[in-house]
DNA sequence: GCAAAAGTGTTGCAGATACACCCATGG
DNA sequence: CCATGGGTGTATCTGCAACACTTTTGC
């Protein structure tokens, strides 16, 4: 089966069995290097980007379609992903440069409708336990910087900075990082990440003094050798508390 | 021009003209008598009630829809609508038992589909300044209080659950009452606009000092006279520095 | 031994809470 | 005149921000 038989084969099955106009986009935050990153996939025989995104079935709810996609289209599981903006504009991008740029070889079919309507979803993933693994569409799929993304097809630019100040303000109140650290990791570690998604630095110590105070760390008798200069102590989050401290949202970084 | 004939008219606009399978609920809050109150209808010749909802034309904006639906089924224009939640269960509500207490005496017609995905926006009003007008479905337009509701039709009665928490939120970042009052009232009258919204008393010396202090209000040379007991001063919004306030989200009442 | 990062404690300030009394008004 | 709600100030506590020095490690 040639690629373009398989890509009919996928819009058929859609307008067929899917909800029609209502598609849904994937914002994957991880961490890596002090840099926030979000996944991204190639267009087969293509340059161009886009966020995994795709469609919900008839029967289906909204909220497993997220993770159903995200899964067959970058091999990610069980994530929390998380609604949050419906892209609904009535022209939310040129779609003759779109096609254009995407060298799509066929129209969708006959009852495809003009536009499309967008849910975002985002969640944060331990960049470290992720290899993401390509759907027949893509030829890659892989992390950026969120400060240095290339350009991106539809109007997904737009969805990552939406998504990006939804993170922020989610940041406010609910610990964040039990989904984007490896399982040890350390303090200052942390710290890098809440320095990225916040894009400015904090005071390690007032960090410390709040990160620890939140009995949501537990510290392990082990420390970061290897690395140059004084040793770190490893922790690790304790779910239980982890888990309580996000349902009190007693969290406030800003 | 029946009412069936009517409604049959309507179905064939939306199945033509709208976005299939999408639609939009809005959850109306208003305040009066120191309760927080909700906008009902009624559907015509029944005992049902439901939140003022409808569809999206195919080539109008989402955000741009739910003004005018709520502008047609209630009278209400100009609202600050805001998305909270995408209602996307695979099965929302008994359709069997709501068709029944619908008494819908037609099928909507072929093309509908098997479950409808909708979007909720809620918008906060001044009670007073609403004079709710019914469309051709409805015969009577009410507001409701929260704490009191009657059963609703579809999943309205979750709907309606899931705004309030938003609502709650909300107040923890924002301002809110601009919208709600009238435009002159006193302190402790706003006092039970939040009591109302966070569904528990507040010290009156704190909420005073901090209201004030916020300096969204301006106190005007007049009081409430005619009630018994002292008369109180009457206050109305800066609006100027109610929306600064709003931008910088520097209320927080939890 | 030296450069670089980790670890730690105190102080001041701002905002939140808790709390009690006098005042004005209508009945 | 009295019952009721309105108006106001103070003391305390808690949480955040600002700030500097010592320790450890690899090179």
């Amino acid at each position: 089966m040639t690629y373009i038989d398989q890509l009919k084969a996928y819009y058929e099955r859609v307008t067929e069995e899917c909800v029609s106009g209502l598609s849904l986009d994937c914002v994957i935050f991880g961490f890596h290097d002090t840099r926030l990153k979000v996944l991204l996939l190639k267009w087969k025989d293509t340059n161009e980007w886009s966020l995994p995104g795709g469609f919900i079935y008839k029967t289906e709810s909204v909220d497993t379609a997220a993770g159903r996609v995200l899964r067959e289209r970058t091999g990610l599981d069980q994530l929390f992903l998380q609604q949050f903006h419906l892209f609904g504009d009535a022209v939310r991008y040129d779609t003759d440069d779109t096609w254009q740029r995407l060298k799509m070889p066929m129209k969708y079919g006959v009852n495809w409708p003009d536009r499309t309507i967008s849910m975002g979803y985002y969640a944060l993933v331990d960049y470290t336990k992720v290899t993401p693994a390509v759907d027949f569409m893509s030829d890659e799929c892989c992390w950026w910087d969120v400060a240095d993304l290339p350009s991106l097809l539809y109007d997904h630019r737009h969805i990552i900075d939406v998504a990006l100040k939804t993170l922020r303000l989610q940041l406010n109140w609910q610990p964040i990082g039990l989904n984007l650290m490896p399982e040890k990791f350390t303090i200052p570690e942390l710290q890098r990440l809440y320095e990225a998604v916040l894009d400015r630095s904090l005071d390690a110590r007032n960090f410390h003094k709040k990160i620890t105070g939140l009995n949501i760390l537990t510290r392990l008798d082990e420390r970061r050798t290897g690395g140059a200069h004084k040793s770190p102590y490893l922790y690790q989050f304790d779910e239980v508390n982890y888990q309580k401290a996000l349902i009190n949202g007693s969290l406030n970084f800003v």
